[in-house]
RNA sequence: GCCGCAGUGGCGGAACUGGCAGACGCCCGGGACUUAAAAUCCCGUGGGUAGCGAUACCCGUACCGGUUCGAUUCCGGUCUGCGGCACCA
């Protein structure tokens, strides 16, 4: 027997792999398909990590199933190339950022391909590239033209002394991070996309998809649908109105005060009459200052100030209450004011306290006691309605509804539904990003470019570093800048600002299906076969945004006829992350970093699979181990070691023949269930028994050896070469079982006196009640004493005797 | 503060739908092989008490309580850790 070899056998394999195009997807829509999908990696600087492996083995491995099972298996591979660390690195180093990304792309290659991922690699896609890129301007073009796309004033994070546009993650803690000064909010004028107008088609879609329980507990968090209503307050001695949103309607009448944002447009408007403008300004200044980031970070103190001069009408009571200005309350939601309810409302409760305003209970406690001068009491559930006039005695769910109709009736509000969502922003002051095709014209205003012009290139610049005044690198371009209006034929400016790097993202799976097609963004015929993809996986810091963003966008390819289906993806599961074995994040700074390539090297790319598959619970996250990875190796030590007691025959041996139905039924539902860990345990079992034993048949190696090859493609390869396999594993059937033989004919089951295992027997399937209890009283003996209360048996399972 | 997830031996983790807690792996201890070491193989391994002993009993799944013949699993409450966040009224 040789020695086994990772460097000769894992290098052999790869190159037969590549010479027979092992894993090339044919469009042979006559067989049933399966879309596997893995979040395609930015290539950064640093290479690939030990976390990239962890998700692209998973869908490699049920991958590899599904080919041997029949099935024609689209498994992609791309780049999302476009980002903020290739263009910082392009400013600092002076290189064109395209060379950066062609590097990076080359050593990410490099590191997937030495891993043995069966990913097709003629559907390879860059976001990069103008003949993908086309096509993502192509899609704002139709965004463009159905109304979805337009300009706003927009806060972002300003560096004043930088003077550059700030990413939130570099504007951290309020901070810049290249030079350390403190972050303003600038006011632009941006793209925006209208993705509150598929709020609901977004939410409604949830119900049809196959996504783990915390993914769409996500997706529907995000989109924050509630339902409450707009209420009208009158300013005293004034026709204006000051409408806010609630959703405590019914709590109406303990409202003690008001609070607008700093923002509201009302306080300029009442500049005047503000005795304590100078006091108001200050505020104001300060809440500016504030990055959207330091603004949102929570727990700090309330801070306020009251509109000196100005008063509102509480319109259910006539009663007089004060308005008050304060950055916990944000323009960007509702209407950017709020009636303060702060007996049942925390935030409020918080505030009022801290500026001493008085607090009316309106809901009653349990029991009918609460102490709102502890806390607020915000429970809707129990207790009636107090100190509300005609809502007095109401249930809180009764009194919201009463309330809604009576605002409709008399003039002073309406219902109301609301969502968290709000429209995204689609504008970067950057270079490194797809050129957004509008030109503006003064004549015109913004004006599509036509469709044949696309793609519009990225032109090359001299420098990297967004200009003076914010715009982008672009806007120093004058040549490229000038242009004609598409419209009138006057003169006009391009838009100089690029999309942001969730474009590319948002649509690439719709790539994958046809990648190097010229006339539309994949055939429809392509399209039809392929989608929905029926399983993406992908980590948790994305089921929020680039999860909603690809949904909408496919969501209106879908309206307007481009895509088949409604949904992009039939599935979604996520996984944990993989921390150092200090149990915290990788980071250089931490020096905990392991690099995979490394790992490859001394262990080999079968090791670092199966210990990645291995390490723990795919959703949760792991830390590293390099005992672990040896044990691992170990496994596979003991796989190759098995050809020295290897018998000929070609069938089960007798004594394993129920292991061997067991272990196939397992590791297929485990490889489905995303349950590696327990299905490489069982495969770890299995050969435990035949070194036990010391014997294993031809048959029995040959089906360990298919079922381990989806996990370790490499060794399993080379051993079902040396045992005679016909063909390769990775063109053989996946082993069937045979339920009846996965069940033992006498079973082991534990005997319990009170709930308390004593001791165990050994009793038939289908053995009768009576002959297993007395089998188990005998087993018992004078253990069991007192009088026996009751007697359970679960077949199969346990007995229990309940005595006294 | 809000949302989500988690808490089980020395460690990573198993446990179907409420039915023998600790599979599998690591570490560690003992043994075999070896001149020796490494590697490999075999055995042991949650804690405690009693016994020379195959054993017996008790305690044990973050904490407190509940439901149940029976709870790691279900319910109520508390604590701790991790991740996300746009103070969402």
């Amino acid at each position: 027997m040789e020695m086994y070899n990772h460097h000769v056998i894992e290098k052999k394999w790869q190159k037969i792999w590549d010479n027979e195009k092992a894993f090339k997807t044919e469009n042979d829509y006559t067989r049933p398909k399966f879309y596997a999908l893995v979040e395609f990696p930015y290539p950064s600087g640093q290479g690939l990590h030990v976390g990239h492996p962890r998700p692209y083995t998973a869908l490699d491995i049920v991958s590899r199933k599904r080919r041997m099972q029949g099935y024609n298996v689209l498994f992609p591979m791309g780049w999302d190339a476009f980002g903020l660390p290739t263009e910082n690195y392009a400013i600092q180093n002076k290189i064109h950022p395209k060379i950066v990304t062609e590097e990076n792309v080359e050593r990410f290659k490099g590191q997937l391909k030495s891993l043995g991922y069966s990913f097709d690699w003629d559907r390879e896609i860059n976001t990069t590239d103008p003949e993908y890129y086309k096509w993502t301007q192509w899609i704002f073009l139709k965004l463009f033209k159905a109304g979805l796309a337009y300009k706003k004033e927009m806060p972002i994070n300003w560096c004043p002394s930088c003077k550059v546009g700030l990413a939130n993650e570099e504007a951290a803690g309020g901070v810049c991070e290249r030079c350390g000064s403190e972050v303003v909010r600038k006011v632009k004028s941006e793209w925006m996309l209208k993705i509150t107008d598929y709020a609901d088609k977004l939410l409604e879609g949830l119900n049809d998809v196959d996504y783990i329980e915390r993914v769409k507990t996500s997706q529907i968090n995000w989109i924050g649908r509630s339902e409450g209503a707009e209420v009208d307050f009158k300013l005293k001695d004034k026709e204006e109105k000051l409408r806010v949103y609630t959703t405590r309607p019914d709590t109406l009448f303990g409202a003690t005060y008001m609070v607008v944002s700093p923002e509201h447009p009302l306080i300029d408007k009442y500049k005047d009459e503000i005795k304590n403008w100078d006091e108001v300004i200050k505020y104001r200044e300060m809440a500016a200052k504030k990055s959207d980031f330091e603004r949102t970070e929570l727990v700090k103190d309330k801070t306020g100030v009251v509109l000196d001069g100005i008063a509102a009408i509480n319109p259910v009571n006539n009663e007089e209450i004060p308005v008050w200005i304060s950055d916990y309350v944000l323009m960007t939601y509702g209407t950017g004011a709020i009636m303060a309810v702060p007996a049942h409302d925390t935030r409020d409760w918080e505030f009022a306290k801290k500026f001493n305003l008085p607090m009316i209970q309106v809901v009653e406690g349990k029991n009918g006691h609460v102490d709102i001068d502890a806390a607020a009491f915000t429970d809707v559930a129990t207790g009636k309605m107090i100190n509300s006039g005609f809502l007095t005695g109401l249930s809180v769910e009764e009194a919201k509804e009463k309330v809604k109709d009576f605002l409709t009736e008399k003039g002073i509000g309406s219902r109301k539904i609301n969502y968290k969502l709000r429209d995204w922003v689609f504008s970067r002051q950057r270079y490194w990003g797809e050129p957004i095709p509008i030109v503006h014209c003064e004549k015109c205003g913004y004006v599509p470019l036509d469709e044949s012009e696309l793609p519009l290139l990225l032109p090359d610049v001299e420098s990297y570093m967004p200009t003076d005044n914010g715009e982008s690198p672009l806007a120093a371009m004058t040549d490229w800048v000038n242009t004609t209006c598409p419209c009138c034929g006057g003169k006009a400016k391009r838009e100089t600002d690029t999309m942001p790097q969730w474009a590319g993202s948002s649509w690439y799976f719709l790539r994958y299906t046809d990648p190097c097609n010229k006339d539309c963004i994949a055939s429809p015929e392509a399209l039809k076969y392929w989608m929905p993809v029926d399983w993406y996986n992908g980590g948790m810091e994305h089921t929020t945004l680039h999860l909603l963003y690809s949904r909408f966008w496919h969501k209106f390819l879908y309206d307007q006829k481009y895509v088949p289906t409604p949904e992009p993806y039939q599935k979604r599961t996520s996984h944990g992350m993989i921390l150092g074995s200090n149990g915290e994040k990788m980071s250089k700074s931490r020096g905990n970093v392991v690099n995979p390539d490394d790992i490859v090297r001394d262990y080999g790319a079968d090791t670092l699979r199966t210990y990645e598959m291995f390490i723990g619970a795919f959703d949760l996250s792991a830390s590293w181990s390099d005992d672990g990875v040896k044990g691992c190796r170990r496994f596979l030590e003991r796989v190759w070691k098995l050809q020295t007691i290897m018998t000929d025959d070609e069938n089960y041996s007798s004594d394993m023949e129920i292991k061997m139905h067991q272990t196939i039924k397992k590791v297929s539902s485990d490889f489905e269930n995303l349950k590696f860990n327990t299905a490489i345990a069982a495969m770890m079992s299995l050969i435990n028994d035949f070194y036990k034993k010391n014997s294993v048949t031809k048959g029995e190696y040959q089906t360990l050896i298919t079922l381990l090859n989806p996990v370790a493609p490499h060794i399993t390869e080379e051993l079902w070469e040396i045992t005679g396999g016909k063909g390769r594993v990775y063109q053989s059937t996946w082993p069937e079982y045979d339920e009846a033989k996965t069940i033992e004919t006498a079973i082991e089951i534990a005997v319990q006196i009170n709930g308390k295992t004593k001791t165990t027997i050994s009793v038939g399937r289908d053995e009768e009640k009576d002959s297993v209890l007395a089998k188990a009283k005998e087993a018992l003996g004078s253990r069991l004493s007192g009088n026996i209360v009751k007697e359970i048996y679960v077949p199969g399972r346990i007995v229990n005797i309940v005595s006294k």
